[in-house]
DNA sequence: CCTCTTCCCATGAATTCCCATGAAATGGCA
DNA sequence: TGCCATTTCATGGGAATTCATGGGAAGAGG
């Protein structure tokens, strides 16, 4: 997996009355070089209470992979199980919406929830792709790293929404 | 990771009014024979008061460089989470930043103050990256050796702006 | 007929682009 | 080997564009 176009870089957004975000410019760029949908695929992360993002495109790649592994004959049962699951959440579990001409989607309100995110949203870029935070949930939990957190606090700031 | 071209030289830009500084073409030559981008990628160093500097494609080596660990290590929860942890610091934590013909960045108002740079921007070629200082707290690091930091009083005078 | 959603327009701020300039470096040519 | 002509660089300033964001109108569905 080598993909060319990566995201990378953060940025903190509102998210407005009618569940509108403005999906940061940067990032559309990536999505936008790397297929030519203008739309983003949202799931809840693995690990984290927040959302995991990334383009039809590299869905569709992903896909790819786990089929791939599901017909190699070695995979254990077990192995084969956590496929079908993660294969499952991948596409039951997750939403496509596309941004408009300004750039903004419309938060589905499943997600919205699952992400746990309220009026403002933490974008972070991770190479293949990127996620959507609620900047509070990041700053309280003990996996993010020291150095991570003080991102968020100067995205916070840059608003004039004191650490 | 034998990279054909590398960084080296040394030279002092000024950083204007708007944030821009001029990236000095030895180091521009590089990075476009390295990879046909027109673009920086800008990070915290992660030990000096200092931002560390590259093109994409050695980003993208990096992180290829780091997925093939992964699929090699157990897939044990803390190995993921280090992981996760990984791509956010080498991602979330960088900016791509894209230079114009005339050679400038706009250095991010985030690097900037991770950096400490103020007025002037010490660029410093290391090979397969360079580093961008200030050079007052390169000339106060004490791990820095003396005879950097006589390259950086060089620098200094050049400008009338003696050390 | 009412509600929820999508589309369109408006706006201020921030960012990018373009042109201009002088200094320095390079190259050519005598 | 010395001098002049070009080109490349770093840098400034202003104009034009993009960006994030708000509000309202038009449209779809119940």
């Amino acid at each position: 997996m080598a993909l060319e176009h990566l995201f990378q870089g953060s940025a903190l957004n509102a998210v407005d009355a009618k569940g509108r975000v403005s999906v940061p410019a940067f990032l559309r760029g990536v999505i936008e070089r790397r297929g030519d949908a203008r739309t983003i695929v949202l799931a809840k992360h693995d690990s984290f209470p927040a959302l995991s993002a990334y383009d039809p495109a590299y869905a569709a790649l992903m896909h790819a992979k786990l089929e791939r592994l599901l017909e190699k004959e070695e995979t254990s049962a077990t192995a084969q199980l956590e496929y079908q699951q993660r294969n499952l959440m991948a596409f039951a579990a997750s939403e496509e919406v596309p941004y408009d001409s300004s750039g903004r989607i419309v938060l589905p309100p499943m997600m919205r929830r699952k992400g746990g995110i309220e009026e403002l949203a933490l974008f972070l870029g991770t190479g293949e792709t990127f996620q959507i935070w609620n900047p509070s949930l990041f700053l309280k939990d003990d996996r993010v790293p020291e150095d991570m957190k003080d991102i968020a606090r100067y995205r916070l700031e840059e608003r004039g929404l004191g650490a």
